[in-house]
DNA sequence: GTTAGTTTTAAACGTATGTTTTAAACAGAT
DNA sequence: ATCTGTTTAAAACATACGTTTAAAACTAAC
């Protein structure tokens, strides 16, 4: 046996659910990717909730520990700049950091988390926000309490507004990054990685995060 | 008669549309919430992408239209600041004034928007997203004109990238308006309007608009 | 008032979906 | 080898969906 039942099937939603989301992919096109008989999903994970479930776990899981992690080593470390911006970068640098290496090399990974982020967000009612915030919102507090020092000319209410300003770019960037890729390739015969854009994203997220506030427009 | 049915059907799928999304929302529910037969949609749509097509259309005719009145006077204009932000912001705010006037006062309008620019971004396929730039493309890419004045130091491929970046700020705010709108009433008892948001907004494009581009991180 | 065209209605159709059921195949322990 | 619990398999189930049909209701012109 070279790969469990439940693994082929983590694999190929992890796959479907990232190019199509959630609800516009069945169970018959996961299973019969996975070579799995179509009530596996349902045996193992219960429904297609638990199943979309245990894939964002498998992910945010591991995402979240080592996050808890690498911001301590963070806040404990002495070589601080002067430079607020230059800070801002950092500070964004060891999420982005941690979802690489969280997500090692698998592409499909980072785009589910941002669907995930999307679905949670589009939804007037919030439950899979809810239960998103109860289940792995400390790690992410956390790295907004670091955020919060470094963004220090703003109400609490101002820098809550700024930081899903900020999650947009992160979001949008991810779960469009298959079409974003391909037309870029197409049109500028460039060959990018998720990791450049990553790279790319931190600095604009952090001149984002120090943008004045504006009244009027 | 108070409203035709036709013009009930549009609304009712706009509101559903935008609390929902696409996919989620079935014609009975919008049907029954339009008090209209079930037939009336694919009599008066031919399908329900017909009747998606309509909604938006609704939106993205009169916006496209008055952006291009409104882009042509802005190039017109004589008394352009020095400041590059500066500029960038009035910029932007051409195209959310724009934006908001053909919403107006229908916040729907701009969270359906949002969603759709979402999921022609979100499919591999990008079948949408090739029809939304046939249809409405010269309008926005107008916009993209005059952005890229402002935006001088960086290679096409890279504006490409920052635009995206920017339009995934206004994307995530727009179709999580409504849920952002709810937690900020509950948490610190604030009353914001969308109007605000895109006041808000403004600014925060313009900084990242500007934002340096640094190789590592 | 009749007629021709349009719109609305109720019902049914076909299909795709998540889920359940029941039995068979399998695995490891005794 | 037998037994026990677990996993897989094929089939069926129930439901929700978009769509179509055919008749009824309505509208406006003659």
């Amino acid at each position: 046996m070279t790969s469990s039942t439940i693994d082929r099937i983590l694999d190929a939603a992890e796959a479907e659910f990232a190019a199509h989301g959630f609800v516009e992919t069945s169970l018959r096109t996961i299973t019969t990717k996975a070579k799995v008989n179509l009530a596996a999903v349902n045996y193992h994970f219960g429904s297609k909730k638990g199943l979309i479930q245990a894939v964002t776990d498998r992910f945010l899981g591991p995402l979240t520990h080592l996050l808890q992690v690498q911001l301590s080593a963070y806040e404990k470390s002495t070589n601080k700049s002067d430079d607020n911006e230059q800070e801002l970068r950092v500070l964004l640098g060891v999420l982005a950091r941690s979802c690489q290496q969280v997500a090692q090399q698998n592409h499909h990974r980072l785009a589910v988390f941002a669907r995930l982020i999307n679905t949670a967000y589009s939804q007037s009612q919030g439950h899979l926000r809810k239960h998103l915030n109860h289940q792995y919102g400390a790690s992410f507090l956390y790295f907004m309490k670091l955020l919060r020092k470094h963004m220090p000319v703003m109400t609490n209410e101002q820098f809550f507004w700024r930081f899903h300003y900020l999650l947009g770019i992160l979001v949008f960037s991810l779960s469009s990054s298959e079409a974003l890729l391909a037309i870029c390739e197409r049109e500028y015969a460039s060959n990018r990685s998720l990791d450049q854009i990553m790279a790319d994203i931190l600095p604009v997220m952090a001149s984002a995060a120090q943008a004045p506030i504006l009244g009027d427009f």
